[in-house]
RNA sequence: GGAAGGGUGGCUGAGUGGACGAUAGCAUCGGUCUUGAAAACCGACGCGCCGCAAGGCGCCGUGGGUUCGAAUCCCACCCCUUCCGCCA
């Protein structure tokens, strides 16, 4: 959410900042026109307010010392009449602007390149060689189901298409790679390991901007309103809602969960394999930061994700998103993709973002600054990584001629010494 | 799921219809004193909103209700504690 002051101050900056987005300038002006019709409705209804207690005051007084007070009493109960259908009105004004707020997208930062779509991110910068293949690549389908590392017939069969089941050393795989994770972001890159609830309340998800906005991409369970969570950022980022920090800044935390997402938009896309589904591991990690120092800590975070890639020996190159690709929330975002030699495709294995203080505003996290008073601070998160599709990199980039896949030096010790991945007679 | 008790400012904790946005203590900040510190003493000290300001409105878990007037009375819900039941 944006500061309200802001809109009212500097309208244009956030015309001008939305329009860099491609986002609906009508926002903005629906946001305003609720604004002033507010602030006028709040005076009028404050005076009648403020009548209504002067009178009942001198009511009081009146009784005290055996006055008859009926008249008062009578005209205070018609003035309460009134101030309850200002109030009803107040209500619904108030509605329309938190909905308006709610729905304008953060402000892209002055750095991010300009642009319409993904096509006009910039690559900011590479890391390692695409391999050069003796033989043609297999893609990880036809890899992963020859080794029996995952199950896609027998997903469908408990669930429905989308849900991914592994199996026997695809399982372990799977465990490793987030144990792997975990273990490089707490006890190298001082970040702190948390296990989360995965399913979250309404009022999480509008703190960290999925709802209203997204709420079709989400799993809901109806019995009990809760949401299952698209990524760890929902239940991390607010630990510290209604918060204020008086501990030194940055705070690091980091956590596997499952990811859930409908991705009720895509249905029919990328339907076979591990690319695109509705249930997926990710190790997350959240930075609470201060907004002095937010953009550095950005640059950190991207370099975090960044050292499991260059560990793990995967190509990837990291994507500055240009002010039309970013995501609702973010004003500034860096996606770190995969090369996958089976696909001939780069795959998006991390986001890392600032928010800058627009979760916060919405979710009220606040800390002390140094003059005492307390203000609204930067949340960043980043994948540390996203499964399912590093799985895939995984096997492409390290299938041999005869199908098997040679695990990459940093997992031997999570998947018990293991080196190669072969089929089983 | 059932029963009982409880939810008040950063913390502890008073307050059962009008002078209460709230007594007191602790904590914090400023000052006096001191070589410095501690102690003592004096003072300041919640948040949000509207307003150029003066000032006003709102906030005692949340939402409704009663009343001229609600932290206080009534209803519903949420959360916490204890006990019982169930359970991986």
């Amino acid at each position: 959410m944006l500061d309200i002051k802001l809109l009212r101050d500097n309208p244009d900056l956030i015309r001008q900042a939305l329009g860099k987005r491609g986002a609906d300038p009508a926002l903005v002006e629906a946001a305003m026109e609720a604004d002033t019709r507010r602030r006028a409705l709040l005076k009028e209804t404050e005076a009648s307010k403020n009548q209504l207690n002067v009178v009942s005051k001198e009511i009081g007084k009146l009784r005290q010392s055996g006055v008859d007070t009926a008249a008062q009493q009578a005209s205070m109960r018609a003035l309460g009449d009134q101030i309850a259908a200002l109030d009803e009105k107040v209500r619904g004004v108030d509605l329309e602007l938190r909905q308006a707020m709610l729905r304008i997208p953060n402000m892209p930062h002055d750095s991010l390149p300009v642009g319409k779509d993904a096509a006009d991110n910039v690559v900011a910068r590479a890391w390692g060689s695409v391999r050069e293949f003796s033989f043609t690549p297999r893609g990880h389908v036809e890899l992963g189901e020859s080794l029996g590392l995952f199950d896609f017939t027998r997903a469908t069969k408990m669930t429905g298409a989308g849900f991914p089941l592994y199996v026997g050393a695809g399982a372990r795989l799977e465990r490793a790679l987030i144990n792997f994770m975990l273990d490089l972001h707490c006890r190298e890159q001082g970040y702190l390991e948390m296990s989360t609830p995965f399913v979250v309340n309404t009022a999480s998800m509008i703190g960290t901007g999925q709802l209203p906005k997204m709420a079709e991409d989400m799993y809901h369970v109806n019995a009990d309103d809760l949401w299952l969570i698209p990524t760890a950022e929902v239940p991390v980022t607010n630990y510290y809602r209604d918060e204020v920090l008086t501990g030194p800044l940055p705070v690091k935390l980091t956590a596997y969960t499952p990811c859930f997402r409908r991705e009720a938009g895509a249905a029919g896309r990328e339907t076979r394999g591990l690319i695109r589904v509705h249930q997926f591991d990710k190790v997350e990690m959240v930075k609470f930061a201060d907004p002095a120092t937010s953009y550095q800590e950005l640059e950190t975070l991207v370099a975090d994700a960044e050292a499991v890639l260059q560990r793990l020996g995967l190509p990837y190159r990291v994507l500055s998103l240009c002010t039309g690709d970013i995501s609702f929330a973010a004003a500034k975002c860096y996606d770190i993709e995969l090369w996958a030699p089976g696909q001939k495709a780069w795959l998006e294995v991390s986001s890392c973002s600032n928010f800058e203080s627009f979760q916060a505003r919405r979710a009220n996290i606040r800390y002390r600054r140094a003059d005492g008073k307390t203000d609204f601070l930067h949340t960043l998160n980043g994948s540390g990584v996203a499964l399912a599709r590093l799985v895939v990199a995984i096997l492409e980039n390290y299938q041999e001629a005869d199908g098997s896949i040679t695990l990459p030096e940093a997992l031997v010790p999570y998947m018990d010494g293991l080196r190669k991945i072969e089929r089983r007679p």
